[in-house]
DNA sequence: CACTAATCGTTAGATCTCAAACAATTATTC
DNA sequence: GAATAATTGTTTGAGATCTAACGATTAGTG
């Protein structure tokens, strides 16, 4: 359990390999013109197209800034659009273009293949204990400190 | 299994609770002047006072570059000097100031609060399954999509 | 209806990160 | 010793992310 950067600890551990394995990731979708914050983008619109910025931002789990930045660029891409609702005009409707659809495809046969390969040799039950232990890592992590552990 | 985001593959999750923690980590240092880079450059220092930047780099798990720049920022900030070896004038020798052992020492204080925090309700057991999940998925992740599994 | 509060998305500035190209220095080869 | 190769750290440009402040629009209140 030692690695050649000295004692491991667990936050440290979980540090580098999701950041390893985002790097990984994000390098297979570059090979179809995607990156990951694309692809979460885009399959969120296929799954809630009629979301606003807000809830496609928390979708996604980055801040409207964030998705902002990321919108103008697709749209500049030519990936999609952005028209104000006319019910209420400060809320933007996004709308995937074709070439928009053809991107989503490309890139999610990307994923789907990475996913594939990153589960292989994983059982159910490792995946499942491996959540049950992320999701008592990040309650710890955002405890408060005088909070008696319930 | 389920979350508000709709169906959760492991990367996803992996790379999701690891911001969050990492957030939270943040956080922490940052009420005492530091930050999750600075930590580990600091930490880095002091368990190989000698290190080159290359290893100082390889140690903390960034690139080069990105070093250079938070070593600028922390030389600035008083933290630390830069000198050029006597030996060979392309390597630095990095050394903390005062000031740098004086925040070398509050931020490790944090950051073994913030450990301690993150591990609590956790069993070696669990612990240990854990990072032999970790593992697996972080060489899965790079393994070569023609190269079958060992 | 007028005013205030809330919502939505954007802008500006900052942090962290990487890859590629570069200059300076040292090591290696002939 | 001269030329080439390798090493070290830096600069440049770009991507992704966040916070705070802002302008435009809608909702709520009296």
């Amino acid at each position: 359990m030692h690695d050649p950067r000295g004692e491991q600890h667990i936050g440290r551990l979980l540090w580098d390999v999701s950041q390893s394995v985002g790097r990984a990731f994000d390098e297979h979708l570059r090979a179809v013109g995607g990156s990951r914050p694309i692809w979460l983008i885009l399959l969120t619109l296929k799954t809630k197209p009629s979301a606003n910025q807000r809830e496609l931002a928390a979708a996604v789990g980055i801040q409207g800034a964030t998705l902002t930045h990321h919108l103008a660029a697709m749209e500049a891409d030519g990936l999609l659009t952005r028209r104000r609702d006319p019910s209420n005009r400060r809320i933007h409707q996004m709308k995937l273009t074709p070439e928009g659809e053809q991107a989503f495809l490309r890139v999610k046969d990307a994923a789907v293949r990475f996913n594939a390969k990153l589960n292989e040799g994983l059982s159910e039950e490792q995946l499942e204990q491996f959540q049950v232990t992320l999701a008592q890592l990040r309650a710890n992590a955002w405890r408060d400190d005088a909070e008696p552990r319930a």
